[in-house]
DNA sequence: TTGTAGGCGTTATCAG
DNA sequence: CTGATAACGCCTACAA
């Protein structure tokens, strides 16, 4: 079936060079006669030579590759920025490999083992296990292990020694969010958190305790919810149990597009509607903000410059270069329909 | 920054064995003392040794490596494929390379032939440029010359010499869409149709009016509507031109829930509700579908199965066997709740 | 069961 | 500017 593999001395042979030159010519080095540069690539189009990358990558040490870990690209938020570093590494001249984990540790480590065989010349982890605190022993020494024959670029707080940080400020986003909510005179504010376990949550809880306190705002205890699952299941029965509440809250920070679209579905259920009844923001502000009605206001991030911010941090320290440790994101709240101004009046 | 590379015939200098030695053990080849691989295999954990896959791959023309192309993961169709697909492609041995062309055929061309270069075993055509009827020429013709080297699989119909063509079932899926709404009394149907230059346009369109045909159903040519972009973009402005008839349809099938969910949010711009005022079928049943509300009523598949169905086709291709050329897909209705009956009264 | 030798397709080094 | 020649790290006969 295959027809017979044609190598860079075939082509060296039918041009009357050598392999070196056909390499060269391949490589655009200007050091070849034109005359010969043209004989070649005569030779190379007709046969539609392509070099074996594999080759490449084992006589230079140079894959030219980046692997990326992320839960699921089901998910919007990971989809966007996969899909934009995707265009920034291949702008790079770079391939981006991406692995699906399902933020499961065996899996994380195996993919990690895996990139690292395949010669991927840096590594952006994206969310999943990377998130955990605390963070598993062995996962922790694998990237440890990753870090140390390669960049390694986490797109959050991950704290492994020689592990760039890029971080969104979670901790910014709930601020804004909480005081968005607060100037349009809101008082009972609830938050739908994800697991205790997981980083986000921690900082995102950590601001909003603290912009409450700032606010002189109370937290009511039972506003503050733990959903099991980051998607709109989590989301459902964590709003469910807020309009059980002898009195629920009026507005419902989320901790996530998804759980909030979720909240948006039991308000329905219910009878209610947002933003009337309940006020709603969400974060990372995904496509499915504009998806559902209204609109979900959510903290927003520009998902093209992040993902430019990821891959030029990788790109750069295979070039031996040194990037910034540390680099928070800003987050911006991004006002939509879900959100309305409450009197006074109203509390009661 | 990076130790120094350890290799094979380091491991076997210390484990006091040959380097091919190293190379069974590595591969649970059975012929080993079970005494010299377990002195092998303290070595390899001690340096916690992994064998370079490019040189795998170089000397045993084996990169174990799936190439995927697909217009965009963003997409919940495409990326619920991809992340299926990768599941399926790991069980199996294999990892799968995704890039996204955004359907513009120089990129399609390009990461075709950067997968040939990296020795992708096989290539999983998704979407895209496949899907344009008539197929651009030299697109034909970067697809023929991979599949003159390695098998293709195309999730579409893509009549290329040696590709294998898994495509869905948009005919009968369009059968089984009016065929419904029919039954629930409708008879002014609408189609929200992509460009005419896309094969699922054309099949559906074709299923459309032969299914009208067979029930006796006039088609109203103001019905069906070209929507210019396959997301919520395209289905609002098309329903905005339907919902301006003189007479509107009371049921409107889109092709694919992305273009159905913008239709709806026209649907309530315009103060009117589904299903009250209209009735709403998208297709392929994306996890969209559970957003919205009412939950949209779409033409479903098993990812997972499909998914399996596409790896399988590839793989078993890989190793020498050869799959069916065909294999087309069944869609299932999955009824939710953007449907409901009319009753003739209603018509007038 | 194990080791030796040659090759996989490039690039890099170093003469010329 | 060009061409040998030796890596690159592993696999696979083949021989022992």
């Amino acid at each position: 079936m295959t027809q017979k593999k044609i190598t860079i001395y075939d082509i060296a042979k039918e041009a009357q060079v050598s392999a070196s030159t056909v390499s060269r010519v391949l490589d655009n080095h200007p050091s070849v006669k034109p005359e010969k540069r043209e004989r070649v690539m005569k030779v190379v189009k007709k046969y539609q030579f392509r070099p074996n990358a594999l080759a490449k990558g084992l006589s230079s040490a140079h894959s030219r590759m980046i692997g990326m870990l992320c839960p699921d690209v089901c998910n919007p938020f990971f989809s966007s920025i996969f899909s934009a570093c995707e265009q920034a590494a291949f702008a790079a001249g770079y391939t981006l490999m991406l692995n699906n984990t399902f933020a499961q540790p065996e899996k994380e480590i195996a993919y990690m083992h895996k990139l690292m065989e395949q010669q991927a010349e840096s590594l952006i982890l994206c969310g999943g296990v990377a998130d955990w605190r605390p963070l598993p022993e062995e996962y922790a020494n694998t990237v440890r292990q990753c870090a140390q024959n390669l960049p390694v670029v986490s797109a959050g707080a991950l704290p492994v020694e020689r592990c760039y940080q890029i971080p969104l400020d979670h901790y910014d986003g709930m601020r804004q969010a909480v005081n968005y909510l607060a100037s349009l005179g809101h008082t009972r504010i609830a938050f739908l958190h994800g697991l205790r376990c997981i980083l986000q949550t921690q900082e995102k809880m950590r601001a909003f305790y603290e912009t409450m306190a700032a606010l002189k705002l109370h937290v009511h205890k039972e506003y503050v919810v733990e959903v099991m699952t980051f998607d709109e299941q989590g989301g459902y029965h964590g709003m469910m149990q807020l309009m059980s509440l002898p009195k629920p809250p009026t507005a419902v920070i989320a901790i996530n597009d998804m759980t909030a679209i979720g909240a948006q579905q039991a308000i329905l259920h219910k009878g209610y509607s947002v933003p009337r009844d309940f006020s709603l923001i969400g974060f990372d502000n995904t496509y499915l903000t504009y998806l559902v009605q209204p609109h979900l206001t959510s903290l927003s991030l520009d998902y093209q410059a992040y993902a430019r911010t990821l891959i030029g941090a990788a790109v750069s320290a295979i070039s031996g270069e040194q990037p910034k440790p540390l680099e928070v994101i800003p987050l911006t709240l991004h006002v939509k329909e879900s959100c309305r101004r409450i009197f006074p009046l109203e509390e009661k």
